[in-house]
DNA sequence: TGGCGACATCGAAGAACGTCGATCTGAGGA
DNA sequence: TCCTCAGATCGACGTTCTTCGATGTCGCCA
């Protein structure tokens, strides 16, 4: 997923007399599609702290049994917040044995982040 | 806000008898309602070209009439779009004269991207 | 092979969200 | 003073999200 936020000048002249004549649009509706959908993978508090337990579990990752107690949270409820999680390409999720070990998708949140710091920049 | 992913060692040991018998809770229910409230503010496209827009439009600011033409959306929702962000401490507002200006909040895009590389790492 | 334990999936209920047209507010100009 | 225009607010509607209990699936162990 190459979803940084690009300049992309678009001439996108408006009969717009207060401001500026010219928009440059910046992210383009896809990309705003993408980063938005991996924003709305962290909108939740649940969400949140099942990343962050997870990062800062014993060698990155942890099973929903690790998991359920902490959060607060039904074991189907958490089950669903892990899957878009992973659908989101935040985490990645390995079947081993009975259990089922979720770890962050190396990359993931540095490349978000860095969409983060060019937008800002 | 201080919103920075600190690691506070929890004891919460469940009768965990798969994985590990330690939970380090990563962020606390407190800090990740701060944070899912923040990505909940750019968890929508429209949100996200707001943004975007606003960073790459010339002086790092723009007028509602400048947004409403490039996102295709009626002017109140890119308002009420507008104020989410706000409220988020992500934009700032500035009425001068007939016109409302937005802007990027100085480091608050940054100080999100440091707490997800500080989840990564 | 039968049972149990870990986890996913399903279906439903309630809350939250995105969007719009209509209307209100407040500043500028004639 | 009155009109116009930029923008915010209101009320409503349809969609999406969060959550749960119930149930299904699959691997392991006796």
């Amino acid at each position: 997923m190459s979803t940084t936020l690009e300049l992309t000048p678009v001439t996108t002249a408006p009969s717009g007399a207060c401001c500026a004549p010219l928009v440059r649009e910046a992210a383009d509706a896809e990309t705003a599609r993408e980063l938005a959908h991996l924003f709305k993978a962290l909108a939740d508090p649940a969400r949140v702290q099942l990343v962050s337990i997870i990062a800062a579990h014993d060698g990155g990752e942890a099973c929903v049994c690790d998991l359920t107690a902490p959060i607060g949270l039904s074991q189907p409820t958490v089950s669903h917040h892990l899957k878009i999680l992973v659908e989101a390409g935040i985490l990645t999720r390995t079947q081993r044995g009975k259990w089922a070990y979720y770890a962050l998708m190396p990359g993931a949140l540095t490349r978000l982040a860095t969409s983060l710091t060019d937008a800002a920049a």
